[in-house]
DNA sequence: TTGCTGAATCGATGACCGTCGATCTGCAGC
DNA sequence: GCTGCAGATCGACGGTCATCGATTCAGCAA
């Protein structure tokens, strides 16, 4: 499947000016990569990585209350990585009295793994 | 396929100390966390997931002066995002002569997107 | 050797990130 | 009203990031 075609510059030559004039180009454009990027870095870092793990084996709503004492973090800051991945459009949330409960959007988590296929 | 289950605090009671004995787990461990959000972050930036957009579409390898003119920032820059993908394992490069080629390693992208699903 | 070229590295700069403790905001029960 | 709790927000801190121009390094060819 994977063919070894390699892309050389244009002209064998290392002092002609003109050394190669671009013949591949990106398949995603460049909102979609800052879309998919965006995705990417929500789930760059490992607290958030399985706070998403956890949400989604979870096909419900998770509340916070659960997820505090499962990472060895403040809860101020698992807060500002679930506000992360709100923000990214990863989950969402609702809150019920005292509680706030957490749920993924599988929306973007899909469109990544579309593109990575 | 979406169950709705909810996950709530053990007790009702907004007053009581125990309010919650965590019942959810992650799947994923530490270990393995640590190493998809390093995957993650590195294509968590547009350039470098564009720049895996293009090495991938082109299942060969490709010389870095095709790469530069494609993307609006200086050769040190894509140099830089370059070496952040190698060092998380995502491509590879070989040098002949003047030139350098880049080429995708599958493994890393793959062990993301099975846990993507 | 000398000169040019493609790519990597260096050093600096300004922005952003993860983390914390402290504070603020709503809600529930008294 | 008041008190106590869950969760969000604030302010500060040190560390990392993306970016640049300048420099360095290795290879090719006069």
């Amino acid at each position: 499947m994977t063919v070894d075609l390699q892309l050389e510059p244009k002209t064998k030559r290392a002092a002609g000016a003109p050394c190669c004039e671009p013949v591949v180009y990106p398949d995603v454009d460049r909102e979609q990569a800052v879309r998919l990027a965006e995705v990417a870095k929500a789930i760059g870092d490992p607290i958030r990585l399985q706070l998403v793990d956890v949400l989604r084996k979870h096909a419900g709503k998770v509340c916070v209350c659960e997820l505090v004492p499962l990472f060895d973090v403040s809860q101020s800051t698992l807060s500002h990585h679930l506000k992360k991945l709100r923000d990214a459009g990863i989950v969402d949330s609702e809150r019920q009295g005292l509680w706030a409960y957490y749920y993924v959007l599988p929306g973007a988590i899909d469109e990544l793994a579309a593109w990575l296929g």
